[in-house]
DNA sequence: CCGAATCCTCCTCGATACTG
DNA sequence: CAGTATCGAGGAGGATTCGG
């Protein structure tokens, strides 16, 4: 065939990076997990003094999500007061790496980009 | 001091991870630089036909966010019909490597992504 | 051909208050 | 302590139309 077609030439590239962004580009789901990761084994409320601005409403449904995903367990302990402890799952930990990459990325050139915006907006207005 | 606060603790990862989301996290800006990437140099319509289900007004602004943020070159040829080519900037290619990695991440991980996801809202309702 | 302008809808997120 | 319930605001994204 002379022309292949988007779907044949963009095969890898275009679903995954659509799924990938439509489940964890929300805003809070990678910081959540990268702290879960930092700390190893945290509880609901450890989480909201670690990221003060996080409402309690948002980040139940964040780590809902992140369990539903099967990224992160859910240990819940029956006793009063309760206790519920969050932890990675082995999938959640194969995205660490890729987070701190991403990270490293920003603190690369996140500087320039803002500045490069900066310049752009007042060069537009 | 013996207690470090959180800004302390996670003064790398908590900032640049969420001024990546906010930028990269919309619904296009990833994919259309992947497409940049792919093509070299690409046309406005280019880019229409190869991402079909974005429309003109969403991938307009993508395209000027994303040359704010000088991580794409815009050129206008002054002819008649008007002729517009897009190119990645250096900065804009050193974010493809990751790119790529989340995209891998995505084939190898989001198939049981999904799947735990389907059992869990069966298992919950 | 390359967008800008307008309008509209959905849906995420935040604030607040309350419960087991 | 660990959430849920409710309400409201804001912005991202889509459809359509128009202009240079």
């Amino acid at each position: 065939m002379k022309e292949e077609d988007n779907a044949t030439k963009y095969p890898i590239a275009i679903c995954p990076i659509r799924n990938v962004v439509a489940r964890f580009g929300d805003k809070w789901s990678l910081l959540v997990l990268l702290v879960i990761e930092g700390e190893g084994t945290v509880r609901f409320n450890e989480l909201r003094r670690i990221i003060p601005d996080i409402s309690t409403r948002v980040l139940s449904s964040t780590l809902k999500t992140l369990e539903a995903d099967g990224l992160i367990n859910r240990k819940v302990y029956a006793q009063v007061p309760p206790k519920v402890e969050y932890t990675l799952t082995e999938t959640g930990k194969s995205l660490i790496p890729i987070i701190n990459q991403l990270t490293q990325w920003a603190q690369t050139n996140m500087e320039n980009v803002i500045r490069h915006r900066e310049d752009y907006a007042s060069a537009q207005g």
